[in-house]
RNA sequence: AGGCUUGUAGCACAAUGGUAGUGCAUCGGUCUUAUGUGCCGGAGGUUGUGGGUUCGACUCCUGCCAAGCCUACCA
C-alpha cells in the first residue's frame, strides 16, 4: 500500500492554522501587546536612532469611528510600523479634538439639557465629560485596528496643559499684531438673540416680499446722456436702509432701457423677463454697456440723502432679478467682501433683537418684519418701487425656535492672514507634497484665503482671553495673555468663567483706559480650528517632540482645515512650517463610487468588518487600493481581499510547515552553495525588498501589496513550491539540496513576514511565532530586511528568460493533458527539441529540469517535436514504467514498489 | 459658479508618446503528498466621450459627461 510509504516522508508540520479566526484572535494578541508594553519595547530597540516623527490630526471626538477614520489611522500605523522596523525612533501621540458646536449639541439632544437655564460651568464640565467619554470609545475602536501608540498619553485639546499652550500661540501672534477686531456678518437669531452656526439652521420655507427698486443715478454718461435709474431687486426690504452699493458683474451686459419715458439699466439677458414681471409696454432698448464699464459710478439712496456707488462683485449673475444686485455689506456675506474691496462701511442698523437702530432714521425701534412694509410703503410712496409681490422660497431659519434669521454684522476677532501669507507660500514650497498637486491646491488655497474669523459665540471652547478697558478699548497684552494661560495650565479653561477679571489680570494691573481699574471679560470662544492649528505644540512641542514634524497625513479635506490652520498658526509663531511632508489619502466611497450616507445605506462599518473578518483584513484593503485618491470599498471588494489574504496566509503556512526541522544556525547553506534555482529565488526575494523597500520609502503601499502577492503567487506558489516538493519531502532531512531549498523557505518566509508587519501585524506575529527559531519574542522587533547585493544579475536575466520558456512547456503539458495523453504532470515524459537561443540557454541551466518540470522522465534531443513554439519543439508522451508508490515517479522499474532513490532512502 | 482631483477587462491596479499588461474573480481542465488547498489553460478592452496635435495618443491640448474634496451662491 502507497500509504505505507507515507509515514516515510517528511510532510509539512505547522500548528500555524489555515484560517486566521481574526475576528476572535486579534483582540487576544493585542491585549497581549499591550501587556508585555510592545509599543515601548520597540521604540527603546530604536532609542539611539534617528527620530521619525508622524503627528496625529485629531479626530474629533464624536460618535462611533467611520471608515474614513480607519483608512486614515491604518495608513499611519503603516507608516509607523514601516518607519520603526526601519530603526526610526518613533513615537506615535494620538491626538483628540474635543471642543465644538458638536458635543454642544449633542449634550442638548441626547442629554437634553436646556441651554439657556443651565449654568455656563456646569454646562462646559457636561461638555468636558461627554468628549471624554468619546475619546475613551474611540480610542478601543482605534486600538482594534491594530494601531500602537502611546494610547495612555494622548494629546487631547480639552486638557489644561493643551489650552495653555494654545493661548501661549495666541498671545505669540497678538504681540506680533497678527489679531484684531473687525466686524463680519453672521448667521443672528433675532429670536433667540444669539449668533448662529451654520450647523444650527434649518432651511424652511418663507414667505417674502420681493420687490423691484429703482434708484436714480447720479451721473449722466458720455454714452447715454439722459437721466437713469438702476434697477435692483431684494426680497429683504428691511435691509434697504443699510444698501451702501450696487454691484454689477465685470462681464455681463447691461442695457439703458426706455419704458414710459423712464430710463433704467438692467442686464441685457434680463429684459424680456423683466417685461414680463414688470409688465412693461413699449419697452425701448436704446444703448448697451458692459458692467466694468459702470464702476465708480453712483447713484442716490431711495429713502435717505446719501450717495453710493456701483462696484463690481463676482457673485453677480443673470439667473435672476435684474443683474444689478443690492448691496449692504453689514448683511451677506459677500456684500461684506465687496464691502471690505471697496473700503465701504458696515452698516448694520437692527439690534440683537431684530428691531432697527438710531442708524435706520425714521424706522428706528420697528421690528425688521415692520420695517419691511415700512420700507415697502415708503419707496412707494416716493416712487420707486416699480413692484411688490410675494414669493414663497428656502430660506434659513434658526433650528430651536424655527423662526428666521438674518445676517447681521457683529464684531469679530481676526487673525490676519494676509501678512502671513509671502511666508506660507515659500513654507508651501519647501514641504514635501504627496501627492504632488497637492502644493497647487495648498498654495491656491492659501492665495484665496482672507483674515481668518476666529471668535465663536458659543461656550464649549477656549476663551478669548482679552479684556475690555471702561472705554471699550480691548487689552492686547502679551504678558497679560500668558498671565492667563499659566492659570489655566493650573485650573482650567473654567477659571475664566469662575474668577473675576481683577482675579484673573496679572496683580496690580492697571490700564490707563481703566481709571477705576474695571475690566470687562471677552465672552467669545476660539474657533476650534485655532484648537487644533495649534497641535504642533500642544500635542508635539509640549510632548518632547521636535518641530517640525516629519509628516502630517491625513484626507484631503484638510487641505482647507487642519493643513491650513496648522500652517497658518505655525509660520505666525515658529515662522516654518510644521511638517515637512503632506500626505493626503482621499475620500472611501462605495462600491459605485458614491459618497456614502446613510440615506442611501450604502455606508460600511469598519468596526463590523473588524468582528466579521479581522482588522487584518480591512489593513489589506487599505493596503491594495490607491488611498492617494478616493476609494472604493464593497462588500465584493472585502471578499477579494479576504481571498489575496487566504493566499498570502495559506503560502506562508505551507513554507513554515516545510521548515519544521530547520534550525538556520546548524542548517543554513550559504549563498554560494546555493543550487542555482535557489540561488535564483534568493536573488528574486533580494528584488523585492528592494522594490519594496523603495515603495514603503514613497508612501506607494498599494505597490507593496501587488509586489508582494505577485511575489507569493508567481515566484512562490506556482514556480518554487510546487517543484520543490520532490525534494522536501523525499529525501533525507540532511541532504544538501533539502537544506537548500529549506534556506531559501527560510528566508523568504522571514522577509516576507517583515515586509508584511506593517499590513498584518496580526498574522506576521502570529506566523512568526510558528517559525522555527525565531529570534524575538515579538514579529515586531524584527528589522525590516535589507537589499543585498549579490552582483549576480546574468543569473536573473537567464532564470527570467528561462522563465518564459517554461511557459510554452506548460503549453504543452496542458494541450497534452487536453488530448488525455497525461493527467498530472508526473505521468509525463517530457522531450525538448531546442534551438539557437533556446537551446543555448537550456544548455546553461545549471539544475535539474525534469525536475523543475515535475515530470518523470525528461529529455534534450536533436529533432522535432509535435508542439512548436519559437526555437523550440516538443513531445510530450505517457511515461512508460512503473509508480514508485513513496515519490510518485514513474520510472522503469521499481524493487518492491520503491524507485531506486527512494530504495536508497528508506535504507 | 470657482480651485483641485479621478475615470483603463466584473474588481483592484500597471503601461519614458511606440504591439494595452499583472493579480483576483469568472469559465474549463487537473491533482488529492499545501485539501475550506495546490497546479495548468481559456475567455474577457473602440482606455468615460467628441474633437485636435503627432508618422504614431491610455499618455499631450481642448470641449462634454460622470464622480469626489474644498470654496462660494440661493439678492
Amino acid at each position: 500500500m502507497s500509504n505505507d510509504y507515507k509515514d516515510s516522508l517528511l510532510l509539512p508540520q505547522t500548528k500555524f492554522p489555515m484560517r486566521g479566526n481574526l475576528g476572535n484572535n486579534e483582540p487576544l494578541m493585542q491585549e497581549e501587546w499591550n501587556k508585555i508594553k510592545l509599543y515601548e519595547k520597540r521604540l527603546a530597540k530604536n532609542k539611539k536612532n534617528e527620530e521619525y516623527v508622524l503627528h496625529d490630526g485629531p479626530p474629533y471626538a464624536n460618535g462611533d469611528i467611520h471608515i474614513g477614520h480607519a483608512l486614515n489611522k491604518v495608513l499611519k500605523d503603516f507608516v509607523l510600523r514601516y518607519k520603526s522596523m526601519k530603526g526610526y525612533y518613533t513615537r506615535y501621540v494620538p491626538g483628540w479634538d474635543t471642543h465644538g458646536l458638536p458635543i454642544e449639541t449633542a449634550l442638548v439632544r441626547t442629554k437634553k439639557v436646556n441651554r439657556n437655564l443651565i449654568d455656563k460651568v456646569e454646562f462646559r464640565k457636561m461638555c468636558s465629560a461627554y468628549a471624554l467619554e468619546q475619546v475613551e470609545k474611540q480610542k478601543v475602536q482605534f486600538k482594534r485596528l491594530g494601531i500602537l501608540g502611546e494610547w495612555n498619553n494622548p494629546y487631547i485639546t480639552l486638557d489644561a496643559k493643551y489650552e495653555a499652550s494654545q493661548l501661549r500661540i495666541f498671545a505669540n501672534m497678538v504681540s506680533k499684531g497678527l489679531i484684531f477686531k473687525g466686524l463680519k456678518p453672521i448667521f443672528w437669531s433675532p429670536s433667540s438673540e444669539t449668533a448662529l452656526a451654520e450647523a444650527e439652521i434649518e432651511y424652511h420655507d418663507k414667505k417674502s416680499p420681493s420687490i423691484y427698486v429703482a434708484m436714480d443715478s447720479v451721473e449722466k454718461l458720455d454714452i447715454f446722456e439722459e437721466d437713469f435709474k438702476y434697477l435692483i431687486w431684494t426680497t429683504t426690504p428691511w435691509t434697504i436702509p443699510a444698501n451702501l452699493a450696487i454691484a454689477v458683474g465685470d462681464q455681463i451686459k447691461y442695457s439703458f432701457i426706455k419704458v414710459n419715458n423712464v430710463n433704467y439699466l438692467v442686464a441685457t439677458e434680463l429684459i424680456t423677463e423683466l417685461t414680463n414681471i414688470l409688465e412693461w409696454e413699449n419697452v425701448e432698448i436704446i444703448k448697451e454697456v458692459k458692467g466694468n464699464k459702470l464702476e465708480g459710478l453712483t447713484y442716490k439712496h431711495p429713502l435717505y440723502d446719501r450717495i453710493s456707488p456701483i462696484v463690481l462683485g463676482h457673485h453677480v449673475t443673470i439667473e435672476g432679478g435684474t443683474g444689478l444686485v443690492h448691496t449692504a455689506p453689514g448683511h451677506g456675506e459677500d456684500d461684506f467682501i465687496i464691502g471690505q474691496q471697496y473700503g465701504l462701511d458696515i452698516l448694520c442698523p437692527v439690534d440683537s433683537k431684530g428691531y432697527m437702530t438710531a442708524e435706520a432714521g425714521k424706522y428706528e425701534g420697528e421690528f425688521i418684519e415692520d420695517c419691511n412694509k415700512s420700507v415697502v410703503n415708503d419707496l412707494h410712496d416716493l416712487g420707486y418701487l416699480l413692484k411688490l409681490s410675494w414669493i414663497t422660497h428656502s430660506y434659513p431659519h434658526d433650528w430651536r425656535t424655527i423662526k428666521p434669521v438674518i445676517f447681521r454684522a457683529t464684531a469679530q476677532w481676526f487673525a490676519s492672514i494676509e501678512s502671513l501669507k509671502d511666508d506660507m507660500l515659500k513654507e508651501i514650497k519647501n514641504v514635501t507634497w504627496y501627492p504632488k498637486w497637492g502644493e497647487l491646491r495648498m498654495a491656491n488655497m492659501v492665495k484665496d484665503r482672507k483674515a481668518w474669523c476666529i471668535s465663536r459665540q458659543r461656550t464649549w471652547g477656549v476663551p478669548i482671553p482679552v479684556f475690555y478697558n471702561e472705554d471699550g478699548t480691548e487689552i492686547l497684552d502679551k504678558e497679560v495673555i500668558n498671565h492667563i494661560a499659566d492659570i489655566f495650565e493650573t485650573e482650567g479653561s473654567n477659571a475664566w468663567y469662575l474668577k473675576t477679571a481683577k482675579e484673573l489680570l496679572p496683580v496690580g494691573y492697571t490700564n490707563p483706559a481703566s481709571p477705576n481699574g474695571v475690566f470687562i471679560k471677552e465672552t467669545d470662544i476660539l474657533d476650534v480650528w485655532f484648537d487644533s492649528g495649534t497641535s504642533h505644540h500642544g500635542g508635539m512641542k509640549d510632548f518632547g517632540l521636535p518641530y517640525p514634524s516629519d509628516l502630517y497625513l491625513e484626507g484631503s479635506d484638510q487641505y482647507r482645515g487642519w493643513f491650513n490652520s496648522s500652517l497658518s498658526t505655525g509660520v505666525a509663531s515658529i515662522g516654518e512650517s510644521p511638517y515637512k511632508t503632506c500626505l493626503t489619502h482621499g475620500f472611501v466611497l462605495d462600491g459605485d463610487g458614491r459618497k456614502m450616507s446613510k440615506s442611501l445605506g450604502n455606508v460600511i462599518d469598519p468596526l463590523k468588518i473588524m468582528k466579521q473578518s479581522g482588522a487584518d483584513i480591512l489593513r489589506l484593503w487599505v493596503a491594495s487600493v490607491d488611498y492617494q485618491s478616493d476609494v472604493r470599498i464593497s462588500n465584493d471588494m472585502m471578499k477579494q481581499v479576504s481571498e489575496s489574504y487566504r493566499k498570502i496566509r495559506n503560502t506562508i503556512r505551507f513554507m513554515l510547515g516545510n521548515l519544521f526541522d530547520f534550525d538556520p544556525s546548524k542548517n543554513k547553506v550559504d549563498y554560494k552553495d546555493l543550487a542555482e534555482v535557489d540561488q535564483y529565488l534568493t536573488l528574486k526575494l533580494n528584488d523585492l525588498v528592494k522594490k519594496t523597500i523603495n515603495s514603503y520609502d514613497h508612501f506607494e503601499f498599494d505597490t507593496v501589496y501587488r509586489d508582494i502577492t505577485n511575489f507569493v503567487t508567481r515566484e512562490l506558489s506556482a514556480f518554487y513550491l510546487d517543484f520543490t516538493k520532490d525534494v522536501l519531502y523525499i529525501v533525507q532531512a540532511n541532504n544538501h539540496n533539502r537544506r537548500s531549498i529549506q534556506t531559501v523557505l527560510y528566508d523568504t518566509t522571514l522577509t516576507l513576514l517583515k515586509l508584511l508587519t506593517p499590513f498584518l501585524p496580526h498574522t506576521t506575529h502570529e506566523a512568526y511565532l510558528h517559525l522555527p527559531h525565531h529570534q524575538y519574542s515579538n514579529m515586531y522587533l524584527e528589522n525590516m530586511p535589507e537589499f543585498v547585493e549579490y552582483g549576480d544579475q546574468e543569473l536573473i536575466t537567464k532564470y527570467d528568460r528561462f522563465m518564459e520558456v517554461r511557459d510554452n512547456i506548460l503549453k504543452a503539458l496542458e494541450e497534452a493533458r487536453n488530448e488525455k495523453v497525461i493527467g498530472k504532470s508526473f505521468n509525463a515524459k517530457l522531450t525538448l527539441y531546442p534551438e539557437g537561443e533556446v537551446k543555448e540557454l537550456l544548455s546553461n541551466m545549471n539544475t535539474n529540469l525534469g525536475q523543475i518540470f515535475i515530470v518523470s522522465q525528461f529529455e534534450i534531443k536533436e529533432g522535432t517535436g509535435k508542439y512548436k513554439f519559437n526555437n523550440l519543439t516538443i513531445d510530450v508522451e505517457k511515461a512508460e514504467g512503473e509508480t514508485c508508490d513513496r515519490c510518485w515517479q514513474i520510472v522503469e522499474k521499481t524493487h518492491n514498489g520503491l524507485c531506486q532513490r527512494c530504495e536508497n532512502i528508506i535504507k
